[in-house]
DNA sequence: ATGGTAGATATTCTA
């Protein structure tokens, strides 16, 4: 007798700063109701990280990766994780831009990736910007490492702010961001290669929103009225290895979470498997 | 063409 699927939610959200909004977890556990839920720029020290609030709201196992002020990221999991360990240094950096975990599932684990990948500042020269040079390093270093078969034991899912939209309808003006750091052809192309490791990440949400429908994942805060101007760009991703395509049941980007009090600049995407 | 806002930290960096 075959098992019946269950759904597992897997979310991920840039809250900027979980001190500051750590209530908001609240709310968007109460939207979303995800399984997993991966944060980046927590921009906390561990010894500081809202654990007891976290635990409170059923999210009984915690990873964290953080540092003061800057980066950090942490699985958030209403399952039991195990910590992958042995994982690069970024770009030898030591900034708290990745985390792994196995979550334990009938048929076996499914592995996975959180990332921050770095913004890369406002010039978009990797002579005249280390920052730019760093981010581009970071995607280049991060495709070598599925290529070198990171991937290759299956059921993995790559989360993250990966800082790039890739496509022309991920952002609001194709031809007047290509020179925006975020939809450059250096990066864009850079994030394609990232794409086509593990034999072909299934990227999530444009598999329920296809192209020429825009999709975006955040919105400035230097603007008057986000919602009225709309000058969006999709940051925020969720991939999938191939052989979980078929368990993808359903994606939701939080589009309302931008309207929260202090709210982040990016909103919650969150992917739904049968699994 | 420019500057606009937000967060952590410390009087400036990062985004």
């Amino acid at each position: 007798m075959a098992r019946r699927p269950r759904p597992l939610r897997i979310a991920t959200w840039n809250i900027n700063s979980v001190r500051l909004r750590s209530a908001r977890l609240g709310d968007l556990a109460a939207a979303l109701e995800p399984d997993i839920l991966c944060l980046q720029e927590t921009k906390s020290p561990d010894e500081h990280f809202p654990l007891a609030e976290v635990k409170r709201l059923g999210f009984r196992h915690v990873l964290m990766r953080g540092m003061k002020g800057y980066n950090g990221v942490a699985i958030l999991s209403r399952l039991p994780l195990a910590p992958v360990e042995g994982m690069p240094d970024w770009c030898t950096k030591g900034d708290c831009r990745h985390i792994a975990a196995d979550i334990d599932l009938p048929g076996g684990p499914v592995r996975i990736h959180n990332f921050y990948v770095p913004a890369g500042g406002d010039i978009p020269d990797p002579e005249a910007n280390p920052k730019f040079r760093h981010k581009l390093e970071f995607v280049e270093e991060a495709t070598r490492f599925f290529q070198a078969g990171a991937a290759d034991g299956g059921r993995t899912v790559l989360v993250g702010d990966l800082n790039i939209a890739p496509l022309p309808d991920d952002v609001w003006s194709h031809r007047q961001l290509l020179d925006v750091v975020s939809h450059t052809p250096v990066e864009t192309e850079g994030l394609t290669r990232w794409l086509a490791t593990a034999g072909g990440w299934v990227d999530a949400p444009r598999v329920t929103v296809p192209v020429p429908q825009k999709l975006y994942t955040w919105w400035s805060y230097r603007n008057r009225d986000w919602r009225l101007s709309d000058r969006g760009r999709r940051l925020d991703h969720v991939w999938l290895t191939p052989d979980l395509r078929g368990a993808l049941k359903d994606t939701t980007i939080l589009k309302d979470a931008r309207d929260w009090p202090q709210a982040s600049d990016h909103v919650p995407v969150m992917a739904t498997l049968l699994i």
